[in-house]
RNA sequence: GCGGACGUGGCGAAACCGGUAGACGCAGGAGACUUAAAAUCUCCCUCCCUAGGAGUGCGGGUUCGAGUCCCGCCGUCCGCACCA
């Protein structure tokens, strides 16, 4: 008796039994209500760290939780194994990139067993073995052949340090998002998929996912970025001789003064380019233009600068601008002035400069804008520079005069006004009427535009999904026919020089034309390994041999019920996953629209930070050298480097006393990362389960503390104790109190859990286990402690196994059922009721429910508290609220 | 700059539809058991001038009553960023 829980011991039993028994595999042919709980699949790194156990641990209590209330769940795991960590490690180590990813597989899979997860081992996957990936291929060869995939001639995001290719999403600040390195553009010949065919449905889709955190979608919509407006063209004219450009502005622009065509510009022979077409979310301003700006790279702004030096100058000058949000936020708006005419189109005698500006995007709408200083403020900006007239039309209510004046646009509602036939209006009507009149004389017309871009899908790597495509001289890119795939990575590479090894390796390349036979090449890319963790989830619910899926067996477990992974993959993944299942969708292969119905996004783990100051030696004997080294740099400590006494820190074993820092993302660069291995190895699975579900909300940051996992170690063995203790005596006689307390408590964890809150559920469980520590012998205290044991269950399933078997149940407490909630065991029959004075509480009362509200009243008036205070004043007014207060106003 | 979230004890946090602020845990304190320690158990633990008063970032407002709703500030964090 009161022996320790040995957590070491009855970890690795149950989890034998569990394996061997498959008490977590999910039958397809189940005739149980399903769900599929899934977290995001981890890269195989090296390790598991502790962002990994909480996510995997949060995931586990769900599917046990649903399990034991009769669901057929299922809950993979596998591995995201394609990316370049591996090719890093191969030119650093010398080890082949699939041997390295294996061994860490191995590694991390035996670190997630320890952890005694509900995990169906039989489906596991890794996205870097054939089985898999040559499924991706074919379905690549699907979307190829439904004309979602395209090639094409592309600046692109060079990474010069990874020597590859980004995603637009993959550079951040103007810099690889892995590598720092600041990115260059480069033309190459890329594989596209059409995500903007699916903008829209992406965009409209969010609408339906309720269980999603609103924002996560407002991530997403943001990111597709979908504005709607008026494209339209402005016919182009010279400057006619002797005029100073005619109109230009017009800031009392009244009567439209006929004019005949513009004459074509001489400046631009032959280029045909007799107009410029333009993009506005904003074409109830159109009164308000003062110009016309062209990107650097637009066609326009090219052609100029094939005949003219100077605007070939300044387009070099904007090339050469910097794009970091810094640079941006301090550069001057720039522009040059063509020289060129634009014909307004609502004001055929009105013309208006045409610059080229460093602030206008060719990658976004047209590649051109027309500028409304009063109503926007890089207009503004720009049109002060340049002086050009800067008319209001659009009122603020107080101000009608034609002109702006101040330095920041207004961009806000209001009344239009200096527009002729759009005075009066408000916004959204002057933009409907604009829109019908320009369809209506041809000129423009109405138009969604997007931010997003088409999505890159070429990596110039060889860790990743073959392309299955073969370049022929005379047929151009020929589909691999599928036949023939997988099309398998050559394990006979080197990483000695940067660069692509399936590129230089001396065979894999070349192969004959599937459609005419002659010599051809194989494409050398491999596929975005964002493209692999777009359809996993798919490959776990259904997984043949001959193909990607079936259909009808994947369909039976999709869309995913509740998808858990850290925020960081709110855009990125989640937008390429919805846009694949989308494809599929469209392509026929899948009627699922939307993979994943519902999403969570957990905190990180976090932790202290330890450091000290640390002055560098002068690297040599000059004074500037010397000032440099008295510069102090902080040295971040490790936890394991560090001895906390008498509320002090210490570097380990010596007197020196280190700085504590902020609490933050556990990371290598600051030392603060706590491995979770050892902690398992101390304290056991349950411990470290409970600990990450304890106390912090999971979509908030976790604090990792040691005193933390140690609270949480006493938690297992309190537990141990209260049942082992429980275990002899089968006693007799009711306590309905307790009884009641466990009805309640095993709802309340109900919803705790389905809402993911699980802090909430460990602090009714640590009230519940003190209730019954606490209460006498009885027969309903034996049945209270077989309660708890069921509810810790999902989170602490060792001890609560261990505890089940020594109880002497049949089974394993992992396929018990959960327990069944009576309604009457909620009911309350008595309750407190606060008295107030003025708002403010001054006793409390017990009533039996439902008592009448003016026995209430009278009781609260006659309370000797109240008599007290009241001093024999009437109240002026009593408010009750049944079964809650009574509040008394004097 | 735009968009969003958040702000409650020494700390992590609870608080349902506006109705007893601080549940639960960590740290800390006092005591019990013990030769002693560990473990365990019991009690205390927002602040103050302790009859009582103040208190949920700050200032207003609505209400019988505000952590919760409204207006205006301040601060922290996250996402996007010259997006027309």
């Amino acid at each position: 008796m009161a022996s320790r829980f040995n957590a070491l011991k009855a970890d690795a039993a149950w989890q034998k039994v569990w394996d061997e028994r498959k008490t977590f595999a999910a039958d397809d042919l189940s005739t149980k209500p399903r769900s599929y709980v899934l977290e995001m699949f981890p890269y195989p790194s090296g390790r598991i760290h502790m962002g990994h156990v909480r996510n995997y641990t949060m995931g586990d209590v769900l599917a046990r939780f649903r399990r034991m209330k009769g669901m057929e769940v299922l809950h993979p795991m596998g591995w995201d194994a394609f990316g370049m960590p591996a090719e890093n490690a191969a030119m650093e180590k010398g080890v082949h990139p699939g041997t390295w990813t294996r061994a860490n597989i191995a590694t991390m899979k035996a670190q997630l067993k320890r952890l005694g997860f509900a995990l169906d081992w039989t489906r596991e996957l890794a996205t870097c073995e054939p089985d898999y990936y040559g499924h991706e291929q074919a379905l690549f060869l699907d979307l190829f052949a439904a004309g979602l995939v395209y090639r094409k001639e592309s600046a692109v995001n060079w990474d010069p340090v990874d020597m590859t290719v980004l995603a637009n999403e993959q550079v951040i600040d103007g810099r690889g998002w892995r590598s720092g390195a600041l990115v260059e553009r480069r033309k190459l010949s890329q594989w596209f998929l059409k995500i903007t065919d699916f903008a829209d449905e992406l965009v409209d889709g969010l609408g339906a996912l309720e269980h999603w955190p609103d924002k996560v979608k407002l991530m997403q919509e943001n990111w597709i970025g979908r504005s709607q407006g008026l494209q339209f063209k402005f016919l182009l004219s010279s400057p006619l001789p002797g005029r100073e450009g005619p109109g230009v502005g017009r800031p009392e622009a009244d009567a439209a003064v006929p004019r005949e065509q513009p004459t074509p510009n001489p400046s631009l022979p032959g280029m045909g380019i007799e107009s410029v077409e333009v993009f506005t979310t904003r074409p109830d301003t159109m009164f308000g233009s003062s110009f016309v700006a062209v990107a650097a790279d637009h066609p326009i702004a090219r052609a100029i600068a094939e005949t003219n030096p100077d605007a070939a100058a300044f387009i070099e000058l904007c090339k050469r601008g910097g794009t970091t949000a810094a640079e941006l936020d301090t550069q001057e708006k720039l522009g040059f002035d063509t020289g060129l005419r634009a014909v307004h189109p609502l004001d055929k005698a009105w013309e208006l400069p045409v610059y080229i500006a460093n602030f206008v995007l060719m990658e976004y709408g047209t590649g051109a804008v027309f500028g409304v200083p009063a109503h926007d403020q890089r207009d503004l900006d720009f049109a002060r520079k340049y002086d050009l007239p800067v008319k209001r039309v659009v009122s603020e209510g107080d101000d009608e005069a034609p002109v702006f004046v101040g330095d920041t646009a207004w961009t806000g509602a209001g009344t239009i006004v200096n527009s002729h036939f759009l005075d009066g209006m408000d916004i959204e009507d002057a933009k409907r009427v604009v829109i019908e009149r320009a369809e209506g004389e041809g000129w423009g017309k109405g138009t969604t535009v997007f931010r997003l871009r088409d999505w890159g899908v070429s990596r110039q790597r060889y860790w990743g999904t073959p392309i299955p495509i073969i370049h022929c001289d005379a047929c151009g890119a020929v589909p691999v026919p599928k036949d023939q795939l997988p099309i398998v990575l050559p394990e006979d590479v080197s990483f000695d020089i940067p660069g692509n090894p399936l590129d230089r390796h001396p065979t894999w390349k070349h192969v004959p034309c599937p459609s005419c036979g002659g010599d051809a090449r194989r494409e050398t890319d491999t596929l975005d390994t964002f493209v692999d963790s777009s359809w996993y989830f798919i490959r776990f619910a259904s997984q043949p041999d001959a193909k990607p899926f079936d259909r009808t067996g994947a369909e039976k477990w999709l869309p995913v019920n509740q998808y858990i992974g850290g925020v960081e993959h709110a855009i990125l993944h989640l937008l390429y996953a919805r846009f694949w299942t989308r494809a599929l969708k469209h392509i026929g292969m899948l009627d699922i629209a939307e993979p994943f119905a519902g999403l969570f996004t957990q905190g990180m783990v976090t932790h202290e930070t330890y450091w000290t100051m640390e002055q560098s030696k002068p690297a040599s004997e000059s004074l500037d050298d010397f000032l440099e080294a008295q510069v102090h740099t902080r040295r971040w400590l490790s936890p394991d480097d560090i001895d906390k006494r008498d509320g002090k820190v210490f570097l380990r074993g010596t007197t020196d006393e280190v700085t504590v820092g902020r609490v933050e993302k556990m990371s290598k660069s600051k030392k603060n990362t706590v491995d979770p291995e050892p902690i398992v190895d101390q304290y056991g699975a349950d411990a470290v389960r409970w600990f990450v579900l304890s106390d912090s909300p999971p979509e908030r940051d976790l604090p990792w503390s040691e005193s933390g996992i140690e609270g949480a170690w006493r938690f297992v063995q309190r537990l141990w104790r209260l049942i082992e203790s429980d275990d002899a005596a089968k006693a007799e006689g009711e306590d309905i109190a307790l009884r009641k307390l466990c009805h309640r408590t095993t709802i309340g964890i109900e919803s705790d859990i389905n809402a993911l809150q699980f802090n909430k559920a460990v602090a009714r469980l640590y009230s519940l286990c003190t209730a019954i520590e606490k209460a006498p012998p009885s027969a309903d205290r034996d049945e209270a402690v077989r309660t708890l044991l069921l509810l810790v269950s999902p989170m602490v399933p060792h001890v609560a196994e261990e505890a089940w078997a020594t109880a002497g149940n049949d089974g394993l407490i992992a396929d018990a059922a959960w327990p069944i909630v009576d309604p009457a065991m909620l009911v309350d029959d008595e309750v407190t009721i606060a008295v107030q004075v003025n708002g403010k509480l001054r006793d409390t009362l017990v009533f039996p429910k439902g008592a009448p509200k003016d026995a209430v009243e009278a009781a609260a008036l006659a309370s000797e508290k109240i008599v007290r205070l009241l001093e024999g004043k009437p109240p002026r007014k009593v408010i009750v609220v049944p079964d809650r207060l009574v509040n008394i106003v004097v």
